[in-house]
DNA sequence: AACACTGTTGATAACGAATCTCATTACGGT
DNA sequence: ACCGTAATGAGATTCGTTATCAACAGTGTT
């Protein structure tokens, strides 16, 4: 019965990523929950950030060579439009998209299409500044 | 006068890229330029695809925590479907893509659109093992 | 062809993100 | 309360990438 268990380090990490808006790294959300008071470890940040994606949870993305991680709406498969500046993010659901990548894939004879889409810009606000 | 030199190392490097199939990381066209009796230095590997990069002559994208590099067209912007198993790499343009993109942005208030797009699967070949 | 100027190279050190190790802790069922 | 074992965390380790800096080599000039 090999289960799983449920400590307050994997729900810490819950509710810091709850609360970010955007993305955010494994290192920015550690240091986020230590300078909260919280005492819990740079690995198990990053085994939750993990786990949570794995679940389906958080989604990640890379960037400069770095995981930032980010809630999202559990079992919807989405994209997302990302401030290049505040980190302002935005899900959007893109059928189309989704079949364009799924013809192209079919087309040159690709099975087990996967796909990365993320639009980056600036947000209304940044644009102004 | 500050002038951009011409070295046999930066079109070593050119080359390697151009004869690799699909994505190839900075160590790996490193090992096969040394393989094939090159003296050339890891760190000028890294310079010259970053520089090959800035200039359009060719693609990279992040995989693993890794950065992957490309030769491709110059001047043309495209996507890729990129065989997880073998790496075998097709260019594929989208204009419904690119379409689709900027309108987005648009219409949640974003500027300066740009977006990251990549379509991965099993290639023909890789299907049938 | 010799020269000087300066961009480029490359061995190595340094850096940083992410993972591994393993002794210790603590969850969850009994 | 007890036990089995998954989870934790401090530190070490791995690995990709970048910085350092003295030696080198393109490029234009004389």
């Amino acid at each position: 019965m090999t289960a799983k268990r449920n400590t307050w380090q994997r729900e810490a990490v819950r509710e810091a990523l709850n609360e970010s808006e955007g993305f955010v790294s494994a290192q920015a959300l550690h240091s986020h929950l230590r300078d909260g008071g919280s005492p819990i470890g740079l690995a198990t940040v990053y085994r939750a950030l993990a786990d949570l994606a794995t679940q389906g949870e958080a989604d990640s993305l890379q960037q400069e060579g770095e995981s930032l991680y980010r809630a999202c709406t559990p079992g919807s498969h989405h994209h997302h439009l990302i401030c290049r500046e505040c980190g302002l993010t935005v899900e959007i659901r893109a059928d189309e998209v989704e079949h364009w990548a799924k013809a192209v894939a079919a087309e040159h004879g690709f099975t087990e299409p996967n796909h990365i889409v993320d639009v980056f810009g600036l947000c209304a606000k940044c644009s102004r500044a």
